[in-house]
DNA sequence: ATATATGTGTGAATTTTTTGACAATGACGA
DNA sequence: TCGTCATTGTCAAAAAATTCACACATATAT
């Protein structure tokens, strides 16, 4: 397969959300146009996008919502769900294994590790906080696809590195810090500073 | 002054970031291979950035990292310090509010809003969560530079269009859902499911 | 002083991404 | 059944972003 550029995934993403809110209004048929609008790009890049994958829409016609949702996901790997394991039991990994929305898409929070003792042993949202120092056997034991970090920045490398040895293939970093890990190991950045330095950016110009 | 793109952006503020530890660690010089190998990029991409907005090296020797650090300061406009609100009190707003790492940077939160009147009046970190209906005269009076939307996402572009009449020219949204904003107002995005996706993505692919 | 080594700054080349344009196709009404 | 209309899928063009490659400036050693 073709190697698929980042930014159409994360359009795909995107076209993803807005189906599902078309098919809460109970529409039935969308054009490129209208998914373009939603999401505020091209038509042309809507339908470039969604060629990579196949042809899913009628010419004339567009696209049967409920149809290209089913497409993307199976594209994205959405018709399963996925193992979480939060690392950093602090104000964000609370957050998170707080948030609902989460589930519903597919993203099961199965485990959140801390290393702070004090820590260890309580309770967020009917999860146990566990020993981060027992992270190998605990994603062996929960079956861990996606680690989220949520740690600070400067612990971010060393608790990457244990869960690269503990098996773990796919993480979501929210430490402002860039992360070395093998080559089959992918990290997606959350990275607030950055978008907030951007505003600023753009504030400051205008003046 | 010519354009300078969001991803060039994005990767100063990155910089930026790095010459802070740098800089933590008594290094005084830095070449761009250093900053690319720290960031994961080439030090052509390093050199090229920061040729947009002046020559900032030496040849033979590098970067200065206390100088370069302030000339980036000055770029990104993180010399100043920015007014922030935060629009809905739940579990991602209360976050933001707590974090401490946000002040040093330079974003100081200034108010939390909700429209829930259980939840205004009640405290957060020393804030009082206020009522959303009188934004207007809150953005005014504590002169808000940059909004933050923590609201569900039906909600989103409402709130959008409140900030945006209550004169907000900066917003960064949290809720999952493309916001339409005047073209004086920028808008950025944190958007977790599109990256929890882009993992899914890569993680079915590699079966 | 001079030579040498290092590493910047930058046009040019290359690669990637986005946009434009339109022939081809299917829906639908007469 | 045929004609009209809308909208896809895709090739080609344009634009944008990244990488290459090297002349040149500067630090340092001798
Ligand atoms: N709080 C926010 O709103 C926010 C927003 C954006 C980014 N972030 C980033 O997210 C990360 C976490 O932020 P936070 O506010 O939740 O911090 P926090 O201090 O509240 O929590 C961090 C947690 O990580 C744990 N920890 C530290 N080192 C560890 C290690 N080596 N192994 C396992 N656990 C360890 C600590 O015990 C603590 O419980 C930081 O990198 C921060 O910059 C936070
Ligand atoms: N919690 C997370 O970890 C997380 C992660 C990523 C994204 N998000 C997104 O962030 C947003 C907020 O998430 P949350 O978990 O904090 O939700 P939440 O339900 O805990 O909080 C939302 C708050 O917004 C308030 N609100 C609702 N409509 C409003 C309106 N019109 N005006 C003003 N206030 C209003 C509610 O009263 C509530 O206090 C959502 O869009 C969510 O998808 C949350």
């Amino acid at each position: 397969m073709k190697k698929i550029s980042d930014s159409t995934i994360r359009r795909m993403s995107k076209y993803y959300r807005s189906l599902d809110q078309l098919i809460d209004k109970r529409v039935e048929t969308v054009s490129s146009d209208t998914l373009a609008e939603m999401d505020g790009i091209t038509s042309a890049q809507v339908r470039k996008d969604l060629s990579f994958f196949g042809t899913f829409g009628k010419r004339g016609f567009g696209y049967n919502t409920k149809a290209l949702k089913k497409q993307i996901e199976n594209i994205l790997g959405l018709y399963r769900t996925w193992n979480v394991a939060i690392v950093g039991a602090g104000n964000i990994g609370r957050a998170l294994t707080d948030y609902a929305e989460f589930k519903k898409q597919g993203f099961i929070i199965r485990l959140i590790m801390d290393r702070d003792k004090s820590k260890i042993g309580q309770q967020v949202r009917g999860l146990n906080i566990e020993d981060f120092n027992k992270v190998n056997d605990l994603v062996k034991d929960e079956q861990i696809d996606i680690a989220i970090i949520a740690v600070p920045a400067d612990a971010a490398q060393a608790v990457a590195d244990k869960l690269v040895t503990a098996g773990i293939k796919a993480i979501l970093n929210f430490a402002p810090r860039s992360l070395k890990v093998p080559p089959d190991v992918t990290v997606k950045y959350e990275n607030m500073a950055v978008e907030m330095e951007a505003l600023s950016y753009f504030l400051s110009k205008k003046k």
